[in-house]
DNA sequence: CGGGACTTTGAGCAAATTCAACCATTGTGG
DNA sequence: CCACAATGGTTGAATTTGCTCAAAGTCCCG
């Protein structure tokens, strides 16, 4: 180890004694990567990590609303319920994904980790003020609420327009976006979350979304390593399948098969 | 007319020879009311009144999006296409909504007036100094879009795991509960927007939705005077049929019939 | 190695669509 | 003022997409 990276990581040490937020790996990403560092060791005083096990509840439709969360880690469910139990999933969030951004005094959904979560909890009446505080912040939610409902209303022609094909291969490719947009320019996905799960996602069944799976595999436009872990073949025929263009995804080898 | 009444209008013309906002009828129910007068009178420099005909474009999908408009009256609708012609109506906006709420450099959506449109512009270019220069007018913004988002919630729910008849009935209650907030008790509702409209809204053909029409009729739970006008028989019947509970929707004397 | 959860596949079914015809309303030009 | 074309709405029959129900297969974890 040479003398810059021992130097680099004393830094890194003191940074993280004087604020946690200042180390945080999602900061940049997420809501604080607008914060100077007197600001971000406020925000540390209203924080802290939690850590929700696969399948458990972050917080139930109807809870009183009194967190906000970051994704640090792990892959979450956001769902509503009807009166019979019919579930739909609004969305299924990531690291660096904000978790209770459109709620009011109550959660209007219920929350649950798919994998492990590791979370950076805010709490929502300190956080407040920080918002009347430091318009920029607001700024930046304003920003990320126009995004979700840029995203709810592609969601939307999704759901109420496209077919099952189209619908898991917008589903693929949204998930490829994403992880692209990451850095990271690999052709394979993992699908963390059940065939159910995406089922109730996409207005579909498990047993559709399994029909769909098999059909892509069947015409070459992925591989199923497992059920788990989609590799995209021909990137430029599921964007074909999904019925939109398939903006935003970077050119890769497969796009070109 | 007494006294006090000529100076109540009196007060008004001055009112709007200073500024044409102060006297905006819409203003207190759209982002405009939170401004002080002067703050107003500002914003009178970058507005302007637009009428837009049945059946016009307010603007397209994929034009640069240069204004914000609120609804003074009239209804328009806000679409997406997919390649093949397929539409998705993600919404239907009425008096005091906001239309361009979620876009960036170019309209995400194609904006259609149903009715007759009069409509307040924006130049979004000087509105976001105005946002600068005035957090209070960000901050509704953001209480705006936070709204957006959860009705688009809602609606993914109808979309992806409600059945037509469960859609239509909820669609219904949201017009009318819409209704009562702007302070209508009636039961009665006008449907400026065509069969294939609410189709498209809804995920469902034109045929379906007339076919839900007719079964909700001969059930005794609407009355159709005309095409464009449904009166709510049973309210209660109705929220049983949607599929999920009637929040917010106001007791009136259908909902006990 | 066994059990539970998840996935896949198949066969039959049903809700909603497609296709087609007809009806109602409205607005226009002769 | 009326005929008629156009647009939108309703109804019916046939079709299809995706769902339900059922059974078997797979994977993971203890």
């Amino acid at each position: 180890m040479d003398r810059n990276n021992v130097l680099d990581l004393a830094s890194k040490r003191s940074e993280a004694l004087m604020s946690p937020c200042a180390a945080c790996a999602v900061r940049d990403l997420s809501i604080c990567g607008v914060l100077d560092p007197e600001q971000l060791e406020q925000l540390t005083a209203i924080t802290g990590e939690v850590t929700v096990a696969p399948g458990q509840a972050v917080f139930y439709e109807a809870d009183p609303a009194e967190n906000l969360y970051v994704i640090k880690s792990g892959c979450a469910r956001v769902y509503k319920l009807l009166a019979d139990g019919r579930r739909m999933i609004t969305g299924f969030l990531f690291t660096a994904d904000l978790i209770g951004l459109a709620e009011k005094d109550t959660y209007s959904h219920t929350c649950e980790a798919v994998t492990k979560l590791t979370l950076c909890r805010f709490s929502r009446r300190p956080l407040q003020e920080f918002f009347d505080r430091y318009p920029v912040l607001e700024r930046r939610m304003l920003d990320i609420a126009t995004n979700e409902l840029a995203a709810a209303q592609d969601q939307m022609v999704l759901l109420g327009r496209k077919t099952a094909q189209e619908k898991i291969a917008s589903f693929l490719l949204l998930l490829l976006r994403r992880q692209q947009r990451h850095g990271n320019r690999a052709n394979s996905l993992a699908l963390p979350m059940t065939r159910s799960d995406i089922g109730d996602h996409l207005g579909l069944t498990t047993e559709s979304v399994s029909r769909c799976f098999t059909q892509f595999r069947k015409r070459g436009v992925i591989a199923l390593e497992s059920a788990q872990h989609v590799e995209i073949l021909d990137s430029a025929g599921l964007i074909a399948l999904s019925g939109s263009g398939g903006d935003g995804l970077e050119p890769t080898a497969a796009t070109f098969a």
